[in-house]
DNA sequence: TATTGGATCGCC
DNA sequence: GCGATCCAATAG
């Protein structure tokens, strides 16, 4: 017997407008959203971690504004995206007041909307190897630097709540950086076999 | 203007 | 374990 139509809710600036270790957690379990030329990509958050502040050495403000990280000096509810590497993208949620530099990258999705056209995008047909990975994401969901700055109350991309509940969260280290290792800002699911490595 | 290193991934 | 690959920050 199928159910009525699921609570689904858009986040508003309020939730990001929040301290960023509550609003990383309060993510898992929410779904990413993207609609760009007609199609509908979206996965629910299985993994996140925070950058916060100007005391975080392993966050791209440690070293005040720059033209590349600006947008997480502006309002919270807005994406940050990167280049690392050279090669791959990364997409961060800005959080907190205007003029405090902090926000989320969204590490590890479970793939739920638009499964064929990410891995098409992918080039890769298992649902674990889609969007297990911040840059593996940003492949599947078609975001790249033209997303920087977008709006999350957009339609373009957004975050919604669509009632799940979150069995169990698991914190860590950051992946992947030198400085800042002792704060474990890594939030994931645990259990969820979509997690990054 | 030149140099250096990176919030990763995928193959060896 | 390691190379790819190029942007952006920093130094000169």
């Amino acid at each position: 017997m199928k159910k009525g139509k699921p609570i689904s809710k858009k986040l508003n600036r309020k939730f990001y407008n929040r301290p960023t270790v509550q609003v990383a957690k309060e993510l898992l379990g929410k779904y990413l959203v993207v609609q760009k030329d007609g199609y509908n990509l979206s996965g629910k958050i299985v993994e996140t971690e925070a950058y916060i502040g100007f005391k975080d050495p392993a966050s791209h403000a440690y070293r005040g504004m720059t033209p590349r990280n600006m947008v997480m000096f502006g309002d919270p509810g807005y994406a940050y995206v990167y280049i690392t590497y050279g090669i791959h993208h990364c997409l961060n949620l800005v959080t907190e007041k205007k003029g405090y530099p902090a926000a989320v990258l969204i590490r590890a999705l479970d793939p739920t909307d638009g499964i064929g056209l990410m891995m098409k995008r992918r080039e890769r047909q298992s649902l674990k190897d889609l969007t297990s990975g911040p840059a593996k994401l940003c492949q599947a969901l078609n975001v790249d630097r033209k997303v920087n700055g977008a709006d999350l109350y957009s339609d373009v991309i957004y975050v919604e709540d669509r009632g799940d509940e979150v069995q169990k969260i698991a914190s860590s280290s950051r992946i992947g950086i030198k400085e800042g290792k002792e704060k474990r800002w890594r939030f994931y699911i645990k259990n969820s076999e979509f997690v990054s490595r």
